[in-house]
DNA sequence: ATAGTTTAGTGTATTTAATACACAAACTAT
DNA sequence: ATAGTTTGTGTATTAAATACACTAAACTAT
């Protein structure tokens, strides 16, 4: 954003890439995307799917092009918030990179054409269950499930984990996978519906050998911080 | 941190730069250090004191490179804190470059040496009377002055702008600079006594035709957040 | 149809934290 | 000694968070 003294253009400067990490609740856990790498560094190694960013495009385009050719995933029906940028001299090559992590959280049945052809092999993984990382990885994963766990207790973000239309218990459940921890029903119900974000679809959820529950669904998905 | 396929080396990418947000309380106002652009794109303007992140250098290094070449502050001696990194594409100019924004908050007296041979003009303005700024600068203050708000209320961070030893009114002082409100002074000591990070230096301060304050001082400088 | 199983849905009492509020104490300047 | 100024302190009220247990509604197996 800006242009000063002691750069001429053709100084070598460092290079600029967008990773992203795209969380999702699938198996009652919380788990991210990563893609194995095909060269070195870190050859075989997983890996945050991250792309360079190009001249023409800004540092949104690049994460949503990220995400565009790793998943399929469209930006507009995820919640994208740039995490941190990353930007120690590397120890294990000689090139100079400026990362700048997006986390992205989206309901699992968006996630999974997850096939595309200019992508080799791509998982899902548990954040508790993470293999041998690339690079520094596996902190910026660290520093991403903590930004989610703390900011999920004062914003709406938890949308984005959710389908359209949920059930409370759904909804719960989420919270405390991420929160690894279990809530109290009664509080739970209180507090999300005392917040006046959701409102009844009028229908009801019919699975199950149980008394049906109601479907909810978020009156904005506009994300809103509180407290 | 990575390295990846469809870029060779001497594709053309965008160029790091690292700014720095400095700010202070003085004369009862949270102000803000600016520079005096020299050349063009917006010549004449003020704007945040920046550097070009080099090859062998991290954006910390950076960071503070701009710190000591702008202002003479170390940076051991500030509270100093990633902001965000702006990426878009320029409307004022060719050039493409990413900015990697930091946030410093330093006690006035630490500050007071501004000058420096390298520096051309350099000013300390409040925040809520800010000149014309050059490229995005203004929006970029305003978002550092939203977190330092909100921050100030969950974190020991004001520590970065108080003298070593001060009186709670000082403190006190100092957060409703930032808040822009007033506050209560018995509740604003039950609470920061109550977070057991100050302890009382055993001095007093005998400045003024009143009775003399105690002087406190944080008993650890680590960044601690609370709630 | 009845009993058994499972999840949904609901209210109150208790504890903790946040707020509102006023006066005596200690110093200086005159 | 008096006036002026800032320091330092406690309690009552309100609001928010927590702890806790039973009935309702569906399905399944008999």
């Amino acid at each position: 954003m800006r242009k000063n003294n002691t750069n001429s253009a053709n100084v070598e400067h460092p290079e600029v890439t967008v990773d992203v990490l795209i969380f999702t609740i699938s198996d009652n856990k919380l788990k991210i995307i990563l893609t194995k790498r095909g060269k070195d560094p870190f050859k075989g190694y997983w890996a945050l799917p991250g792309v360079f960013v190009n001249m023409n495009e800004s540092l949104l385009d690049a994460a949503s092009r990220a995400l565009k050719e790793k998943t399929g995933v469209e930006i507009e029906k995820v919640y994208l918030e740039q995490l941190y940028t990353f930007g120690e001299l590397s120890k294990n090559s000689k090139s100079r990179v400026v990362t700048v992590a997006y986390f992205v959280l989206s309901n699992n049945y968006k996630l999974t054409p997850i096939k595309s052809p200019s992508v080799r092999e791509l998982n899902l993984f548990s954040v508790n269950r993470l293999p041998e990382l690339a690079f520094n990885h596996k902190m910026i994963i660290k520093k991403a499930v903590d930004r989610l766990r703390s900011k999920i207790e004062y914003s709406n973000i938890v949308l984005g984990l959710l389908p359209e239309k949920f059930r409370l218990s759904d909804m719960q459940k989420t919270y405390e996978i991420i929160l690894n921890a279990k809530l109290d029903k009664r509080n739970f119900r209180k507090k999300m519906l005392g917040l006046k974000l959701l409102q009844p679809v009028g229908e009801k959820d019919l699975q199950g050998a149980h008394r049906p529950a109601m479907l909810y669904r978020f009156i904005s998905k506009k994300t809103i911080l509180f407290d």
